[in-house]
This record gives structure tokens, sequence and C-alpha cells, in this order.
DNA sequence: TTACATTATTTTGTATACAATTTATCTATA
DNA sequence: TATAGATAAATTGTATACAAAATAATGTAA
């Protein structure tokens, strides 16, 4: 049997992506090599490979934690709105049974599942769909976004946005029905519709 | 008087970088730390970080200098196709005076310029159409993929491929005369030409 | 006090040594 | 001969020390 003991630079990553994604390392904040290499316990190297990564990803910037502006967040909605659009045209052509039924699922535990189910659930559903673009440059063009976009996706579900599930039921429909048109431009008013919704939020708490 | 010597990685990423571009490193071949540091004269630290850098880029995979399939150069322009398309949209609905009469510029050096001109022509004029959607997240993704780009638009340039001009000027046209929809259409229509010129080159050399 | 220059201090960049891992080579056995 | 396992070589991962650069602090002249 294989231990596979995770590497230094994989669990700092992996550590300080989280501190940053549940407010432990909070937005602003400064961030030093060193500081972060006591708190976790290994060197600065692999320490500055994971602060590189998640630079990559834009949850960092210039050592401090990100603080996305209302223009960040528009930046990253209107490319998500390109290519999962795209996505959602691909899903309506390609999508084979299995992702059909996977996608149906997401749907029904949307309705009824526990709030970190339905957090899972959405995820899925977008990724499933970005999946069947079958474009591996898309497909990562995308990744590097997550981290940011789970910022948002979070407050989304947990203030419970009206319609989410309805827009994910309405796309699937589409997509099933093979009308890939009309499950591109659903798409694309699904998100912008959380990106409203998000911006809204920001806006009314600071 | 600032002198300002260029740090280690940034010498060792565009040095590396360069030599993938015009050929000294080939397709495939297998990329050492040490022998890179030998060869550059820095120690693997900065080396490491250059490396890292060029496989975000996604010149390097898996220590390999990265051999195109004709499938990366498809995604690769569909993504392209997606953004730029959107941005030749967006310079139809914004791009200043000062920004439409460098495109024509641009234009104009593609007609008579000399080969080097050319080059650096073709590239601005994309540039600054991607610059008029003001999304750094878009034009971010676009740069990533720059240095394949580079790669093929050599290729293209090089062979003179048929009409890249005239096209350009239509596009042109068509944001100067604020036509979006139809600036958006002939900018995919460019790009798929120019992505089919390229494969017909590689399969034809192959 | 303000502004500037100078000096400390912190932080990052680079080199190097060593550990862990992966990859290649070799040998014994079926 | 092929293959599994062991051993050696190459390569990458990590820690650490020191150099360079950036930032903060201090003092001094206007």
């Amino acid at each position: 049997m294989k231990m596979d003991k995770k590497k230094a630079v994989l669990q700092s990553y992996e550590m300080v992506r989280d501190k940053i994604l549940n407010g432990q390392l909070q937005s602003g904040e400064k961030i030093t090599e060193e500081k972060l290499a006591a708190d976790l316990g290994f060197s600065r190297t692999p320490i500055r490979d994971a602060i590189k990564r998640l630079e990559y990803e834009g949850l960092i910037i210039n050592k401090k934690v990100v603080k996305p502006t209302d223009k960040d967040l528009r930046n990253i909605f209107q490319v998500r709105m390109l290519l999962e659009g795209y996505s959602a045209r691909c899903a309506a052509i390609y999508s084979s049974a299995d992702q059909l039924s996977t996608l149906a699922e997401c749907v029904e535990i949307g309705k009824s599942g526990s709030y970190d189910e339905i957090m899972d659930a959405n995820e899925k559903f977008h990724q499933i769909i970005v999946q069947t673009s079958g474009n591996d440059r898309l497909i990562d063009t995308i990744n590097r976004m997550q981290s940011i976009i789970y910022l948002f996706r979070k407050t989304v579900v947990f203030y419970n946005r009206p319609f989410l599930i309805e827009e994910h039921e309405d796309i699937f429909n589409a997509i099933r029905d093979r009308q890939p048109e009309r499950a591109e431009e659903l798409m694309k008013q699904h998100l912008e519709k959380d990106l409203d919704f998000c911006l809204h939020l920001i806006n009314s708490q600071n």
C-alpha cells in the first residue's frame, strides 16, 4: 500500500487557499513568506511555490490577499458568460446520457439537499457542462477562476438566491432537448443574475 | 540613473521562452533544471520559477517542451474566437479615436512593411482590440496563450497567408463604422481561417 | 514642521546542500 | 527471453544561509 504523503507545496497551497476562502486570511491582508512558513511548519521554499500558484489564480496579488472589486467581479463573470455560454451550447449538442442524468441529479439535489450538498451540486452542474466542451484550454481557464468564483458562489447559496435552481432546471431542459441556442442564452442570463445578486450583496454590506 | 538589472528569474524565463519560440529547444525535448541552470549560469532556484511560469503558459508540460497537437490548436483558437470576437464587438462600441488610428496604422504596415514590421503590426492589431474590452481577466487569459499563439502567427506570416491583411482591414472598417455584430463575426471568421491555415501547414509538413 | 537623505529592518531573491523520489540499470529466476 | 525485484543514477523537493532589494524608521537641514 502506498502512503503518498502530500508534498509540502501542495499542502501549503491548499492550506493557504482554504484560509483565504473561509476568511481566516482576510481581504487585503499582507502575506509574508516567512510568517506563513513558520505558521505552517514548512520552509520558505514550498511556501513560495504555493504563493505563486495562488497569484496565478488571482487569490493573491502583490503579496496581499485579493479584495475583488465590482469591476473584477464583472470581468470574471463576463469571461464566464462567454466560455460557459459556449459550453452550454456544446452540452446541448454533445452531452452523453450519463452526463445528462448527472445534470438531472444536480438539479434534484438543488431542490432538496442540505446546504453542503447544494453547494457541491451547483458546482458540479457547472463543471459537467464545461466538460462537455471537450476543450482543455477552456476548462483550464475556468478552473483558474474557480477559487474566486467559489468565494461568491458561497454567498449566493448562503443567501439563497431566488430562482437559482429553477434556472438550472431550465438550462438542463434546454440541454436535454438539444436546443443549443437556448441553452447558451439561458446560461448567460443565469450568470448575469448571479452577478447582479453578488454585486447587490457586496454593495449593501459595505 | 537606475540600472535595474533584470532578476535571474526573469532572465531565465525570457531566455528559455525564446529558445522554445525560435526552435533552439525543440518540441518534445526534455527539460532538466540542472542542465538549464548550468546553461544559463544561474542556480536551480530561479530556473525552477521560470519553468513553472512556462508551464502556466503551456509552453512546457511535464518537463517537456510542448508539442501542440491539432486538438490543442483548435482549442486555443476556439477560446480566442470567443474572447477576441467579444473584444471586437467592444472595439466597435468603445474604441477611442486614438485606438482607431493605431488600428489603421497596423493595417497599413501590413500592406507595405518588412517581415518584422508586419509581425509586430499584426500582433498589435489584435492586442489593441483585446484592450478595448477593458476586461483584465480576459486580457490576461489571452496573454497567457500569447507565446503559443506567437509560435503559429510566425508560420502564418512567414508563409504569407492570403487575405490576412484584407481581413484585418474588413475588421477595422466594421469597428470604425461602429458595427459590433459585424466586427465580432468578421473576427471569428478571421481566426477560423488562421486556424485552418495553421492546421493545413502542420499536417502537410509532417 | 516638512522634506529629504541616511541608516536599520524586514522581506524577497539566489545559491547551495541534502533528502526524497523518480527513473534507469542490472541481476537473478521462471 | 522476459520479468520481477533490487540497486544505482538522475532528478526533483525541501531546508537553510547569505545577498540584494524594498520598506520602515530615524535624524537632520531648510
